[in-house]
RNA sequence: GGGCUUGUAGCUCAGUCGGUAGAGCGCACCGCUGAUAACGGUGAGGUCACAGGUUCAAGUCCUGUCAGGCCCA
């Protein structure tokens, strides 16, 4: 059946609406659906054209600050949802403190440089052949040639997500960013590098770093990526140089002494390092077994040796004798394939030696530490302390030099670790080997498997002390840890309360921080190096290059001759140049070719930003996901308390990661373009999402998720439209003092409870707990408003004549809650809280002055409820139930009531709970047609048969037939003036 | 493998000092039809991931296991 066949409703009922047009019904422009696709870019450019981040500033000279720092995101592709979620809850903290009267400037941040843009620049010139345009140019000329394209790459993506954080309503100095490519940048992080060579925290060595072959460049730790990886893992035996002398270890007596020679059995799942083997490490405190295995004589840690000997297959294993590692140390062992020794006379003997570490663990290998200086953080460690050489033969593409042995020469050491083992299996060196996968560390661009490898590279100390400002000598990580400790008063707050120990963990941990990187997009390394080789990276030379790169910015580097560079630095005036240089030659200076960490750059926007732009340092807040404990937060910290003696920020907010549906890590191929969110949703959709999170925990992403915000967004849509419909011919002239508000009016009640919604909602704003703050908004929204308070004035905002005292009071308070409650959601909802608030003054569209977020919250009505209103709401509740049980059928008890407008209550007042409340507004807040004060318990009757209101449809026992010849009652009669 | 962290109703989350398990959404049912592609009411739903332990008493404290997340090796 089609509607166009039923009956016309209208027709059917003429009587219904007979006085339809005498009520004052709700009337407002403001729409049900919030067409926020289009209406939202509208909202944008009105408040751009208001210039409302510029007004804010002027408007709040003299206000508290509240300088709160963005962390840059990367410059490369579109925004996703972890920069929504990002951005939205750092705006929620702008808005929420802008809107608490504060000062919030704002400078949105990006990070430019760095090896992803690079990698994509150089892959794209590959692709459109002009990388032969490259081919002629000497190599200052050719990373000057890629730096233009890379600044050209980064600015274009710097513009695509300016417009998407715009779109997304979020409140910032996008007319004025910083970029980490822009000269004043460039100086301000130079200057920072300045003052830590300053310290004396800036050292060049060589060590193993992380090292990406495809890329030929050291790599930071947090451009690293974990993957799985098979690898080959080799249980390799070395041969004592001098079998008595391990026999001597054993304690076995001479006559019961082998003819063999035994080895020493190590473990390694990396093969291609054992070129560089030039130790054995051992635990001084685990027992060894001198174990003979299917023949073979070989050293091994006890609690090791069954599993080794399972994994070998060995089926014949036989324990000689047992000691402890300490009786190992110092017993020499020649290597299984290398006849020489690479340099360093400790090795004259063609030996190498056993060593104690501390690192030997007993939880997998042999608990022998195949160690290669070279090629290991904690095998650089033990070689610096026992004085080997920091040994290295591989080249920076990953093949080896020309100290190793001809058949591994020029090898890749992909391919040489099956050569090597090979090799190993031939000479009998080789026990027992293995394919295994594991997780390994991947270059986070290229995806290729990264190496430990030594070069010489530019350092910052943890731990080298240092004074600022003449304080006590201490070191980077003593002060860092400090700045974080709970017991230092001033320490850094941290939301969650854990993210401190998380940092500090890390704080803990961190090895010497490696600086330089070997590419062209990024900022230069100041270092000049002299005829010799030698560095010289002095802080005035460093400052003299800072002011140059303020000027012409760090392209200059590429371009300019030291002389050029240096034109203001005078080396026989430079304190900490060594005497030696003092009259050293500018032109015969080479420029250094490292670029600088960009973790250093990020790690310095505090100084650019904070100090030098805003003025203001510390910072108030960091907001950043998990991952930045290792990233930004640590980076800023270590160069803020480097440079000033203090860190960055006063406090640090962390929030965690989008997962799946599942809690499984986001697939990256996965769903839809920030775009086509943002028109399927809308922004006040997308961010009433991100208020809702639980941001500290991972969060779930999904459109049903999406799907339920937008309901939630409709209810407190509809709830604002209602409130704006009832205050259709309300003008604040009619507005009553508020101060006339009867403590025990059902006014005075839903003041009370707006007042203790700002308190409650501010005070969440206030803790970052933009969840509480939503939560109670929501529920303001419904249960406050919609299904009390809205409720229960319906009837004398419909039914009483429009200039009534009482409705005019109830619209009072009613343009109060409603204009406060705008002011409330704007954080949240910047664009409906404006239409709303715009709505609600009856702007013309071609007004762009009125504006929420140009306003603060409102001030506490400063109206008290009569304290018994909880009580009262209480017995609400109550009779509620009483009128819900007269509604059911008599079996059950009920009295067949269809409408509650057909019942009266009768409701006692025991120690006078309800004495002096206004009987009409009691009957309107439990939806009945009238309220009587008894005794006993709440009595609900039956009124059905009563007259009915024919205007305001309640049976409240004044209902007669009137002169224009309706049934009305008493007030309904009054508003249409009939006798 | 290590650090930090999460696991409570179908879903998202509260749960304070250890003392009878809470909300919203969804669902079901009912009402209203003058907020109407709205609005209101009622109800069902839980072995608090699992296994031990401490305790008169454990979602909460301790140990371990399992399954996720971030970071690291």
């Amino acid at each position: 059946m089609t509607e166009s066949t039923q009956p016309k409703p209208d027709k059917a009922k003429p009587d219904k609406n007979k006085y339809r047009q005498s009520l004052n019904l709700p009337q407002t422009d403001f729409p049900m659906r919030a067409g926020l696709v289009t209406n939202e870019p509208a909202s944008v450019e009105r408040w751009q054209k208001a210039g409302v981040y510029q007004k804010l500033r002027e408007q709040r000279q003299d206000a508290p600050d509240f300088a709160f720092h963005d962390g840059p995101p990367y410059a490369n592709g579109s925004i996703h949802l972890g920069h929504l979620t990002n951005k939205t809850l750092k705006d929620l903290v702008v808005r929420s403190q802008t809107m608490m009267g504060r000062d919030c400037p704002f400078v949105p941040g990006w990070d430019c440089h760095g090896l992803p843009i690079e990698h994509k620049v150089m892959g794209e010139l590959v692709k459109s052949k002009k990388i032969k345009e490259l081919d002629g140019l000497d190599a200052w000329e050719r990373r000057a040639k890629v730096r233009a394209e890379c600044e050209q790459y980064a600015r274009t993506y710097v513009d695509l997500q300016t417009s998407q954080m715009i779109r997304l309503l979020t409140l910032a100095d996008y007319e004025h960013p910083y970029l980490t490519i822009q000269p004043g940048f460039e100086k301000a992080v130079t200057e920072v590098l300045a003052d830590l060579c300053e310290r004396g925290l800036v050292y060049r060595a060589l060590k193993p770093v992380h090292w990406s072959i495809a890329n030929e460049t050291a790599l930071a730790e947090a451009e690293l990526e974990y993957m799985d990886r098979e690898d080959i893992s080799v249980f390799v035996d070395f041969e004592a140089a001098d079998k008595e002398k391990v026999y001597d270890a054993f304690g076995i007596p001479d006559a019961e002494r082998p003819g063999q020679t035994p080895s020493f059995m190590i473990w390694t799942t990396t093969p291609w390092t054992l070129p560089a083997n030039l130790a054995v490490a051992v635990g001084a405190k685990f027992e060894y077994v001198l174990a003979r295995i299917d023949g073979n004589l070989t050293v091994v840690a006890e609690a090791l040796l069954n599993t080794v000997a399972k994994m070998g297959k060995a089926e014949d294993v036989h324990v000689l004798a047992k000691t402890a590692g300490s009786a190992l140390v110092g017993l020499k062992y020649r290597h299984p394939f290398l006849q020489y020794t690479p340099g360093g006379e400790e090795c004259a003997d063609k030996c190498w030696t056993v060593y104690d570490a501390e690192y030997v663990t007993l939880d997998d290998g042999t608990g022998l530490v195949h160690t290669a200086p070279g090629h290991g953080a904690e095998d650089y460690e033990t070689g610096k302390r026992v004085g080997l050489p920091i040994y290295c033969p591989v080249k920076g593409d990953g093949t080896y030099d020309d100290t190793t042995p001809q058949w591994l020469q020029d090898q890749h050491i992909w391919k040489a670790n099956e050569a090597i083992t090979e090799r190993l299996r031939e000479s009998g060196h080789l026990f027992h080997s293995a394919k295994f996968m594991h997780s390994y560390p991947h270059d986070w661009r290229s995806k290729t498997p990264v190496i430990f490898r030594s070069t010489e590279q530019w350092f910052v100390s943890i731990d080298g002390t240092f004074t600022v400002d003449g304080d006590e000598k201490k070191s980077l990580r003593d002060r860092s840890l400090w700045s974080v400790d709970q017991e230092n008063p001033e320490s850094v707050n941290f939301v969650p309360a854990w993210a401190r120990n998380r940092l500090r963990g890390m704080l803990d941990s961190r090895p010497d921080w490696c600086i330089s990187r070997q590419r062209a997009w990024g900022l230069p390394i100041p270092a000049f190096h002299t005829e010799n080789g030698s560095a010289v990276l002095t802080p005035t030379l460093v400052r003299e290059v800072a002011t140059v790169f303020g000027e012409r910015g760090s392209d200059a580097w590429f371009t300019e001759t030291p002389e050029q560079l240096l034109a203001g630095w005078d080396a026989g005036n430079d304190p900490d140049l060594p005497d030696e240089l003092k009259n050293l030659s500018k032109s015969k200076l080479r420029k250094g070719e490292d670029i600088l960490d960009v973790w250093f750059e990020s790690g310095a926007t505090w100084n650019a930003v904070m100090r030098h732009r805003l003025g203001v340092f510390p910072s108030e807040l960091y907001l950043e996901g998990s991952d930045q404990h290792r990233g930004w937060f640590q980076s800023s910290l270590a160069c803020a308390i480097a440079s000033t003696g203090k860190p960055p920020y006063k406090a640090v907010v962390t929030h965690g990661f989008m997962v799946d549906k599942d809690g499984q890590k986001l697939s990256k191929s996965r769903g839809d373009t920030i775009e086509a969110l943002f028109t399927k949703y809308g922004c006040d959709v997308l961010r009433w999402w991100v208020a809702s999170l639980s941001y500290e925990n991972d969060a779930k992403v999904d459109d049903e998720f999406f799907a339920i915000a937008g309901e939630a967004y409709r209810k407190v849509r509809n709830t604002l439209r209602f409130m704006l419909g009832n205050l259709g011919d309300f003008n604040p002239n009619d507005a009553v003092d508020l101060r006339s508000v009867e403590p025990t009016s059902i006014d005075a009640w839903a003041l009370s409870k707006f007042d203790a919604l700002t308190k409650d909602v501010l005070a969440a704003y206030e803790k970052y707990e933009f969840r509480v703050a939503h939560a109670k908004l929501y529920a303001f929204c419904n249960d406050t408003m919609s299904a009390v308070y809205l409720a229960a004035i319906k009837d004398r905002l419909y039914c009483d004549k429009p200039g009534n005292a009482r409705r005019r009071r109830t619209q009072t308070v009613l343009h109060h809650i409603t204009d406060g409650l705008c002011r409330l959601l704007a954080p949240i909802v910047p664009h409906t809280a404006d239409e709303a608030f715009r709505a609600l003054r009856r702007a013309p569209a071609d007004d762009i002055d009125t504006c929420v977020h140009l306003k603060t919250v409102l001030p506490a009505s400063g109206i008290v409820a009569d304290e018994r209103w909880a009580r009262v709401m209480d017995l609400r509740d109550k009779a509620l139930a009483a009128i819900e049980l007269a509604r059911g059928p008599a079996d059950k008890g009920g009295m067949d009531i269809d409408n509650p407008l057909d019942a009266w209550v009768t409701l006692p007042s025991p120690e006078g709970l309800i004495d002096g409340f206004d009987p009409v507004d009691l009957a309107d807040l439990l939806g009945v047609s009238k309220v009587e004060v008894g005794q006993g318990e709440i009595a609900v009757t039956d009124h059905g048969s009563d007259p009915r209101c024919e205007r305001s449809w309640k049976r409240d026992g004044t209902v007669k037939e009137r002169s224009d010849g309706g049934m009305l009652s008493n007030r309904d009669a009054e508003a249409l003036g009939v006798a």
